[in-house]
DNA sequence: GTCATTGTTCGTTAAATTACGAACAAAAGT
DNA sequence: ACTTTTGTTCGTAATTTAACGAACAATGAC
């Protein structure tokens, strides 16, 4: 009867997403990483972490695709970075429904 | 060779479990409800939600098996309200990784 | 050109998620 | 006892997620 889209808001879409990214540990860490020290690159990320490359290549992909990250070529490797743009939202939208008071 | 644990950190693990609960717009919406008015029944918001209400409740079971919310028999119906104590815990924790200042 | 290096894509598998309706359980009302 | 109300559980199906190794692509170094 009633749609999705009248009842859940656009926001509610929106940080349901984001929190989705976030929603595994391995994309957990990536994000904790970056929001510490500005960029990392995926070859440090994959020395670090016990899983496949390939497995890594999946969860940022998974970051990339949610908009939380970006990736620089910067030959021959890859720098990633929080998308600032994103981010922000993300974080508005998450400090708006924590109750945070600011924002 | 390294293991995850060693790695990955007990807040990383935890906070990853709370944001995929809420990596859904349904959960989202349930949360947010419930973190305005205190509580609710699962019978009001099978009507507003365009949901069966067998899978809404699998949505509760999710957020309660993540425990952010519990439910309290008030026969015949059922309050949900927030679980305060895991609630400040994921606040806290969302809170330090957006960079929020308090907490 | 050939060889490393770096990271993605492919193919596969196992498990988890999301959704539904039907069946069921518990408790109160008649 | 029967019915109604409320919500969970069951059975099922389709989709997504997570993980791996192998194969592949791009680029710089030799």
């Amino acid at each position: 009867m009633t749609k999705v889209e009248e009842i859940i808001t656009n926001d509610q879409q929106r940080i349901a997403r984001y929190a989705k990214a976030l929603g595994h540990p391995i994309r957990m860490y990536v994000m904790e990483l970056l929001s510490k020290q500005s960029c990392c690159y995926s070859g440090d990320l994959s020395e670090e972490l016990p899983i496949a490359k390939s497995t890594l290549s999946q969860h940022l992909k998974e970051l990339k695709d949610a908009g939380l990250i970006q990736g620089e070529i910067e030959t021959p490797r890859i720098k990633y970075c929080i998308n600032k743009e994103n981010w922000e939202e993300a974080k508005s939208l998450f400090n708006k429904f924590l109750g945070t008071k600011d924002k």
